[in-house]
DNA sequence: AAAAAAT
């Protein structure tokens, strides 16, 4: 499934062909005569791929697919991409942001071929699997051309990959560390490569690969079109993007509106001791499809894992430090409906798009809030509803704040029959330092009054925190949380939606809690 | 705190 055939023969044949006819007619962007600018065309009346300037053997491969209609991103995307600019977007996975480059790029490298050690396009990924889903992508969408690719990453032999790399590739998939791993051994010319993706940005900064990145970037021609993405756009992020990146055509698409209100969430509070147990009957109790289910820690992924296997459960695990054949091998597993449950780290929680995911399981609350935006982003795709469950233990309040925080709604507590459910446990937390755990207790025993009247209980070191969101418009945690979204979960108390006078955006997440009423799974076993 | 990525 790797690298194409690279026979010598006719490697022109591919080229834009058909292209003037569908090209002239969409040298605009907005695919229709619509007035409005290319940027806000979310909701104009849908586009079509074949409007988008994309030559005949893309445009049947995407045909044999099944699509007709591109994403908001990929509309607006391909044609600055086709243009020549630099391009920076703004969009998560499930987006449909690897087609809105890959597309382009296959068009403008069908016009030519590729010589040996030097990759005329290069799309860096933070992890393999990533990678790997790209390259798959490549293969669908190019498979009436002639183009060549190849897979650099990790944990693989580096002997196929560089005989690959001699006989001459177009694009160049690849992780950061196995890159430059061959670039200094002399097993790659990167001169010729003038086609950038640094896909997932935040998340390569995230790792600590920016220096990676950027020694990467520097042997690469200036005379390079790059493309950037990244799922926020975090001051860091755009410090970068200025650097990398030349007048840019800048997009941003919302996370897909379908995300916010198509994801049914869950928390239960119960001790440690009792999660397999509980997830056990999560588990039994949902309509589940396939699920994945994340764990902080490799090594409860393993023993997690091994559990429910034992407990009669089609399960497998996903995790760094496994042997890569494996984690591929049960990625695909998983994929195929072989497996219907996947325990794993964070390895996976962004990006990774496995279709029609029915479940997304928290078997440990994440460390950061992002993460858990991340996490359930795997559930509720394409219109459909998703279910997100979380199991907390009692000394997990502020991570719970937290989350409840950046996404500005509560997350509705539930209880598991056969499961005792606990309460926030009373101890002040010490371990971490984040300022908004100093919490009172009162507050957090009783449940909440509904009303969120009482403005004046606050987290403890509150003053500061209340205006300057206003004066600084554009931080970073604020544009990822949209107060506004409705939503329809049906789960959820319509109360504590509403902004609450006096606070701002900075309404303690415990004030927005719901009163207690705990929806309860059906019990089924 | 943990995870990811080069050997």
């Amino acid at each position: 499934m790797s690298a194409k055939k690279t026979s010598s023969a006719p490697a022109r044949s591919a080229k834009k062909a058909a292209a003037p006819a569908p090209a002239a007619s969409t040298d605009g962007v907005a695919p229709t005569d619509t007035p409005a600018p290319a940027d806000t065309a979310e909701q104009e009346a849908q586009p079509l791929f074949s409007e988008l300037g994309l030559s005949e053997p893309i445009q049947q491969a995407i045909d044999e697919m099944g699509y007709r209609h591109p994403t908001p991103i990929q509309a607006q995307a391909i044609p600055y991409v086709l243009m020549g600019r630099d391009v920076l977007g703004v969009a998560q996975t499930g987006t449909g942001k690897t087609a809105s480059f890959t597309l382009p790029m296959l068009e403008i490298l069908s016009g030519s071929r590729a010589r040996a050690r030097m990759p005329r396009s290069l799309i860096l990924e933070p992890t393999r699997e990533l990678a790997l889903q790209v390259a798959e992508n490549f293969v669908n969408y190019g498979k009436h051309l002639k183009l060549t690719h190849a897979l650099l990453i990790g944990g693989e032999s580096m002997a196929e990959q560089k005989e690959v790399l001699n006989r001459g590739v177009d694009v160049l998939i690849a992780t950061p560390g196995r890159l430059i791993d061959l670039f200094e051994r002399g097993g790659l010319l990167l001169t010729q490569t003038r086609l950038l993706v640094i896909d997932e940005a935040d998340r390569m900064l995230d790792m600590g690969f920016i220096p990676d990145i950027e020694k990467i970037v520097a042997m690469l021609s200036p005379l390079r079109q790059t493309m950037f993405f990244s799922a926020t756009m975090a001051p860091e992020i755009r410090r970068l993007a200025d650097m990398f990146l030349r007048n840019p055509k800048e997009i941003t698409v919302s996370r897909p509106s379908s995300v916010a209100s198509t994801i049914e969430t869950g928390l239960a509070i119960v001790d440690a001791k009792e999660k397999r147990r509980a997830l056990r009957k999560l588990l039994r109790a949902s309509d589940m499809q396939n699920a994945i289910v994340f764990c902080n820690r490799k090594r409860d992924v393993d023993v997690l894992c091994k559990s429910l296997v034992k407990h009669g459960f089609s399960a497998g695990p996903l995790h760094g430090d496994l042997a890569q054949s494996l984690r591929f091998s049960t990625l695909e597993a998983f994929k195929s409906g072989e497996l219907k449950i996947l325990v794993c780290s964070d390895i996976a929680a962004r990006g990774i798009d496995i279709g029609g995911l029915s479940h997304v399981f928290n078997f440990d609350v994440p460390f950061h809030a992002e993460d858990y935006v991340h996490r359930i982003g795997r559930t509720g795709r394409a219109g459909r509803t998703g279910h997100a469950y979380t199991l907390a233990t009692p000394d997990e309040e502020a991570l719970v704040m937290a989350i409840e925080k950046l996404t500005g709604k509560p997350i509705p507590r539930i209880e598991i029959p056969g499961v005792e459910t606990l309460d926030w446990s009373e101890e002040p937390r010490t371990g971490n330092g984040r300022r908004k755990s100093t919490r009172k207790p009162a507050a957090a025993t009783e449940p909440p009054a509904a009303t969120p009247a009482a403005p004046t209980a606050t987290t403890g070191d509150a003053p500061a925190p209340r205006k300057s969101r206003r004066s600084q418009g554009g931080t970073a945690g604020s544009s990822a949380t949209q107060p506004s979204t409705r939503r329809e979960s049906g789960l959820l108390p319509s109360a504590p939606d509403q902004p609450v006078t006096g606070f701002g955006n900075d309404v303690p997440a415990f004030m927005q809690l719901p009163r207690r009423e705990k929806s309860v799974i059906p019990a089924d076993e």
